[in-house]
DNA sequence: GGAGTAGTACTCGGATACATTGTGTCCGAGTTATCTAGG
DNA sequence: CCTAGATAACTCGGACACAATGTATCCGAGTACTACTCC
């Protein structure tokens, strides 16, 4: 099993927009981790596309969040970077083995399904109980000076 | 996040080959749900080295359980077949961030990758606490001559 | 001096290549069972 | 009839291609700002 790289883009980028109110450019964003713009930007599109950022074209243009930090889970993100699918998906070959009936539908019915879809239950629960506001005050509480030094760099 | 179709295919087999004491050639562990022998073979292969199963060469050979089922975990399967690697990997974007020290280690200190690893730990536990044996319990629950099904199939 | 307008610089957005991983296949090395020949 | 050996069939095991996904890039469409010109 493997997550894309960006969700960690995502996710610190999601955080760093939190402190700041005006729109701030793919590039700005870019280059406060030294990120590939282009490539960063096509992953913030993704999550414009999911209502979790809005996106403002022309001059002074950029993204920003689209809602309360604290309406923003782990789950939120990673969702709109990896998509809906489930990691887990069943090709139902029960369906092929002694017994199997072409009639059933076995990604509810088959126990071996339904014990990694719990597993997977139980990793969403735990990304969706988590919000961008609750790192955010995680992170303040460590460094007090992290939102202004992340203003700084983000706008000039 | 996605995972590989051999695992759903090496769930089934370590249940099938429960029920069974000899050694199963991977054409009948195959044939059983049509799966492509050459490519099955292939993750049994990785669960052989993992210590999952032992393969046992020469005519009437095959695999069979290298341990009693209850003793394998479904976290066991999935980890042979994946890799030991967690699915959020940290590449410690933070040392190249407004503040950063290259001298941290922010995949244990930084809130994000800390989130995403409670996530992960927390699909782990489930797997790691669901057995071949507790799988195969349930299956007889429902449906009491599957095994002996299996064993038709597996055994002429 | 103020307003309208053309130009310009900056932004997103999707269409386009490259790399890595997952998926599928093939053939050779090694082992066991079988058959045969000899005692 | 029993035993030893050669043969043959069957198995795993790793090396070899193909496809899908993730990663990275580029250029065009559209917007806001700016400067200039005219009233």
């Amino acid at each position: 099993m493997r997550l894309g790289q960006a969700v960690e883009w995502m996710l610190h980028t999601c955080l760093n927009l939190s402190w700041v109110d005006e729109p701030v450019s793919t590039a700005r964003l870019a280059d406060i981790y030294r990120l590939p713009s282009a490539y960063l930007n096509k992953q913030l599109q993704a999550l414009a596309r999911e209502k979790i950022l809005v996106s403002v074209p022309g001059a002074r243009g950029g993204f920003r969040l689209a809602r309360d930090p604290a309406e923003i889970s782990l789950l939120d993100v990673v969702v709109a970077v990896e998509g809906k699918a489930e990691a887990f998906r069943c090709a139902q070959i029960l369906r092929n083995g002694p017994g199997g009936d072409p009639d059933v539908d076995y990604s509810s019915y088959c126990v071996v399904s339904q014990s990694m879809r719990r597993a997977e239950l139980a990793w969403r629960r735990e990304l969706a109980g988590r919000t961008i506001a609750d790192i955010a005050a995680d992170v303040v509480r460590r460094n007090p000076d992290a939102p202004e030094l992340v203003r700084d760099a983000l706008t000039n």
